[in-house]
RNA sequence: GGCGCAGUAGCCAAGUGGUAAGGCGUGGGUCUGCAACACCCUGAUUCACCGGUUCAAAUCCGGUCUGCGCCU
């Protein structure tokens, strides 16, 4: 018998936070974040973090559990998420998965498998650096040679991706294509439903601008001051979060804060997009337009409800 | 009223006789250990309008309109 999961995703800005607690009172559910920067502690206003008092009393797991120079990634995610799961089966309840990280969510949802073992980071660095000397068209080359098929789907000036699958091939001796294609054609191993709370573009647009100015309001810049008074620097990942990486722009002077703002109302309303591209060729996912529900939160959480019922993954309780 | 300068995509903008650079935004997409990352694709049958010169005009000439500046 699968276990059931409900998942609540969607672009930022939506409003999934607020989402989510309905729904997590409603079926007696606890919340799993998928979100690659509210696992940070002191990062509450940039990552627009749930506060205690907004949670209500409905446990919530991966918020606020890494130091801001610890390393977070998809696998690091994975373990954490199942290990998170398994404590809220024990209590008998349904795991909530909320965030709008769609590469993590499927690492739990498909229970994917990342193969080897960590990365190897001085093959890393030796590859960063054949870029550098020799261009990328020469690293996409090499990955030519072993792995043909994924060279032909990853864009030569992709260094990143490049580098993976080098790193890939370099650790296992198979190649990464191959890998994907199997751990892509995989069941999700869960009773789920899949939501994805949507709205109107350029609605959602204006919240993500109007969401900038607040979170200014609230003291950003004096949040990431605090972080670069704590030392934590521009090459930790949790410093490439939106909003930050800009404002430790503007706190050394390279840009100035109006600029930062606006940039940061740009990228955010590119990652929105970017997200929204992501969930659309998800399969099995269950959208969730606010817009055609009059951004009424009742309406929002009934049309949820009534697709778990449906499911049974939270039964109709007798009348 | 006179003189000068300007008018190119949603915005910024190059091009000054040979068949419309680029950037930004927008839209679409890729993603299987950095994913709030990284990366890819995406507009002008036409250059304010009308007419003329020329084999050829966004580019030259005349007129009209609009904006800006100066003068009266």
């Amino acid at each position: 018998m699968k276990k059931p999961l409900v998942i609540l995703a969607g672009p930022t800005a939506v409003g999934k936070t607020k989402a989510s607690i309905g729904l997590a009172k409603a079926i007696g559910g606890e919340i799993i974040s998928a979100d690659s920067m509210q696992v940070y502690r002191y990062m509450d206003i940039g990552s627009a973090k749930i506060s205690p008092q907004e949670m209500q009393g409905v446990p919530h797991y991966l918020v606020d559990v890494l130091d801001p120079r610890d390393e977070f990634h998809v696998v690091r995610f994975q373990q954490m998420a199942k290990q998170a799961m398994e404590e809220i089966y024990s209590h008998g309840n349904i795991p909530i998965l909320v965030g709008g990280t769609g590469f993590y969510i499927q690492s739990v949802l498909y229970d994917i498998d990342f193969a080897a073992d960590g990365e190897d980071s001085a093959y890393r660095k030796e590859l960063e650096q054949l870029a550098q000397a020799n261009g990328a068209e020469y690293l996409h080359q090499k990955l030519k040679e072993v792995d043909f098929e994924y060279a032909a789907q990853v864009h030569a000036n992709n260094v990143k991706k490049v580098i993976r699958a080098l790193e890939f091939y370099h650790q296992t001796g198979k190649k990464l294509s191959a890998h994907n294609i199997e751990q892509r054609s995989k069941e999700s191993g869960y009773n789920f439903a899949y939501f994805v709370l949507n709205d109107r573009r350029a609605h959602l647009y204006q919240r993500i601008d109007l969401r900038v100015e607040q979170m200014l309001k609230d003291g950003l810049v004096e949040e990431v001051t605090r972080l670069k008074g704590m030392g934590y620097t521009r090459d930790m990942v949790s410093m490439q979060g939106l909003g930050y990486k800009e404002m430790l722009d503007y706190l050394d002077g390279r840009i100035s804060l109006e600029e930062a703002v606006e940039i940061i109302k740009r990228d955010t309303r590119h990652f929105a997009k970017r997200q929204i591209t992501w969930f659309k060729r998800e399969k099995d996912v269950c959208w969730i337009d606010k817009s055609q529900l009059d951004n009424r939160e009742d309406l929002v959480l009934e049309t949820m409800l009534s697709v778990l019922r449906e499911r049974r993954i939270f039964p109709c309780t007798p009348q």
